[in-house]
DNA sequence: GGGTATTTGTCCGTATGTATT
DNA sequence: AAATACATACGGACAAATACC
């Protein structure tokens, strides 16, 4: 154990906490009152309290105090779906299983044409610079930010036909299967790739996390495969670490009993 | 932009970090130097750094300085593979792509009864404080930590004549093909849950992370199902998010060209 | 709405300790 | 041993956010 003072006093907060001796979203003792409990200086009890945050296990409120952080039960998004997922919603392809009755509402597609940059173009197997379009959707579940969305087609399936990709708002019947009535082009298959990273500035705000880098975000890289096996889709997705959790099916599963735990809160929600 | 001065220094060098204008694993000026160039004082210069390291740009060295932090090229596990996985080596059956030549190690497993807990017992369909085996594993990649891995099989498995599961450190044809061949049980599926929590002191100190809580980790549990929908093994295990990344694979996906960045680059290697 | 007390946020200066070269 | 650079700890002052009257 360190001697360290700062250390010694998050970690005595933390046995506290998890002891259940201070209770979730209650209030820890103000800074003043903390510098007089360990005989230390202000700033030193500040240092202790900056250690829980970045382990995440207190939050501070200006003007109101530090709180033990309450856990929000996480959305649960399935990777394993249908490899030819026709599911039907626009973009959104991933299928939810989530707590009853959530469900998740989409903004409009913001339609971008673009040059590809390395990551795009290396996943959908293209040149770098070539023309790709962009499709852009923020998705929410029940009204509380739940996920960044960004699908790359290739330019040259719009030039096959499928114009729908750059001029629809919305494309009811999803794009999967637009683009394999329009132009005959299925999805066979689909790869994967989930790491984590600190959020940019755009996501930092778009989810209200708090502004330094605590809170990471997973990105989830979704490559689609047509029948030639050719990539024809890059889907880029964001998600909140905090909040969120992914499953993955493989061979034969039961269907998930998804017992909800009473203690089901709502949505952390600093008043701000 | 906010007039706070940290968040302004922190801002200035975010570009000239992310420009390239300071290349990785080189030094920044010294805090005595960036305290001159922004006519501030060096507390509010070091909050400014600490603000860089918590967004996991910069690492701080002592007696040396503070340093651009280089990218390491990641570990990737591919979640998805065989259902009735015989992958072979003992309780290793998380398929690997990764970069020429890796190749991973692993401790053998420290065997323990124990009396499952919630999460276990919910996960293996036991009544909570049912008696459980544990078997505990480090995996290395050429040397280096790589994830803490602990499964968990019901004592009735034991019962029925598993008994090397609680007698042998290592099983080399593997659990699953063990548990098909002595007792008939087969594996025809198993579902994986993904989640990102803060590492504990155990993990920080094998991963040899930072020991605030920066850098999280995956925490992925693996539940197994027999050929009569019932889970019979739950394994728990643990990946840094700083070098980890997963790959799923669904229907028909051509094989993946690892085209190995050239830059890739030593393991970071904190002199410490 | 306004004013005031409370609480955390920012910024400064200084001193001393610890790790590395 | 000495110099350098970051880490810890203290004290003080004022700003900003919030709650309450």
């Amino acid at each position: 154990m360190p001697e360290i003072r700062y250390r010694q006093i998050a970690e005595d907060l933390r046995k506290k906490i998890e002891s259940g001796e201070i209770d979730h979203d209650t209030q820890l003792p103000t800074e003043m009152e903390l510098r007089e409990q360990y005989d230390a200086s202000r700033n030193t009890v500040r240092d202790a309290i900056k250690l829980l945050m970045t382990r995440g296990l207190v939050e501070t409120r200006p003007g109101q105090g530090t709180f033990v952080v309450t856990k929000i039960s996480p959305y649960v998004t399935v990777l394993t779906g249908e490899a030819d997922a026709s599911a039907g919603q626009g973009d959104i392809y991933m299928q939810e299983v989530t707590a009853s009755r959530r469900r998740p509402t989409t903004t409009d597609p913001r339609v971008e044409i673009q040059k590809s940059v390395g990551t795009v173009a290396d996943a959908l197997g293209l040149d770098k610079g070539t023309t790709v379009v962009s499709r852009h959707q923020q998705r929410f579940i029940d009204g509380t930010p739940w996920s960044l969305q960004t699908s790359f087609y290739p330019m040259t399936l719009v030039v096959r036909g499928a114009d729908r990709l750059i001029q629809a708002p919305d494309i009811p019947e999803g794009v999967v299967a637009y683009l394999r009535n329009e132009i005959g082009l299925a999805q066979v298959g689909y790869r994967d790739k989930v790491t984590v990273r600190a959020p940019d500035a755009n996501e930092t705000a778009f989810f209200r996390l708090p502004d330094d880098g605590r809170v990471a975000v997973f990105e989830v890289f979704r490559t689609a495969f047509d029948q030639d096996g050719h990539p024809f889709r890059l889907t880029v997705s964001i998600y909140p670490t905090d909040r969120n959790q992914f499953t993955i099916n493989v061979g034969k599963v039961p269907d998930e009993l998804r017992h909800q735990q009473e203690s089901a809160e709502i949505q952390s929600g600093h008043p701000g």
